[in-house]
DNA sequence: CTAAAATATGTAAATAAAACGATGTAACAA
DNA sequence: TTGTTACATCGTTTTATTTACATATTTTAG
């Protein structure tokens, strides 16, 4: 099967490479697999379970919503976060698509 | 289509997290746009015509080289770079099934 | 053998990202 | 109100990455 391939120009590379980075964090994947683990969940679920700092773990939330992996919505005191899939679909196809030895 | 879901330990996030870091550089990401439109070429032609410094592309060259991205052979004086295209793959699959909205 | 070409590596300086602790803000409960 | 909980942000220190330049290594040509 014969892939489109998609030819990256300079501005691309520079958004491309931000979304990586944002993916490229042991902390923040682990972070994000517990998201994903439970759809939606708020912060304090996030780093009570996984043992983290609160504003540590903030600050990484904060570089994922700043990518855009991820989304929030407000309930009274309660910030829930949940990942934004369309996004990261669209961050792995880029790569696969950058990258592909089928031309 | 149900997908197979990974659940991923430490130090699989700690793995994963330094291949999408070595990925994750706008000039890293076009020297390999690069390679990979070429299927193999060596260091010369990849800085003369990206307009680099030798010494730059060859310490990114390195990065790719150390995360298994990228390999060589040497043909008299000239390197070939050529794309590890089964571990990008791999890294491809990876990202996608971590995080993946289909359980 | 010597010189030059192709590539890699060492290292110091500059820049960026991470962690840490403290403070700020919004919502709510008393 | 005032206090408390949930979360975000700020300022600083620590650590990692990137760049830049010089030098080293390997191979080949003369």
């Amino acid at each position: 099967m014969r892939k489109a391939k998609v030819r990256i120009n300079d501005e691309n590379l520079q958004v491309s490479a931000e979304i990586l980075r944002a993916l490229a964090h042991p902390l923040r994947m682990k972070i994000l697999e517990f998201i994903d683990k439970h759809k939606t969940i708020n912060v304090n679920k996030i780093y009570n379970t996984l043992k983290l700092e609160q504003s540590i773990t903030s600050q990484h939330l904060r570089i994922l919503r700043l990518a855009d992996i991820v989304q929030t919505s407000r309930e009274g005191k309660f910030i829930h976060y949940n990942i934004n899939y369309p996004k990261v679909a669209h961050v792995v196809k880029a790569v696969d698509s950058f990258l592909e030895e089928d031309k």
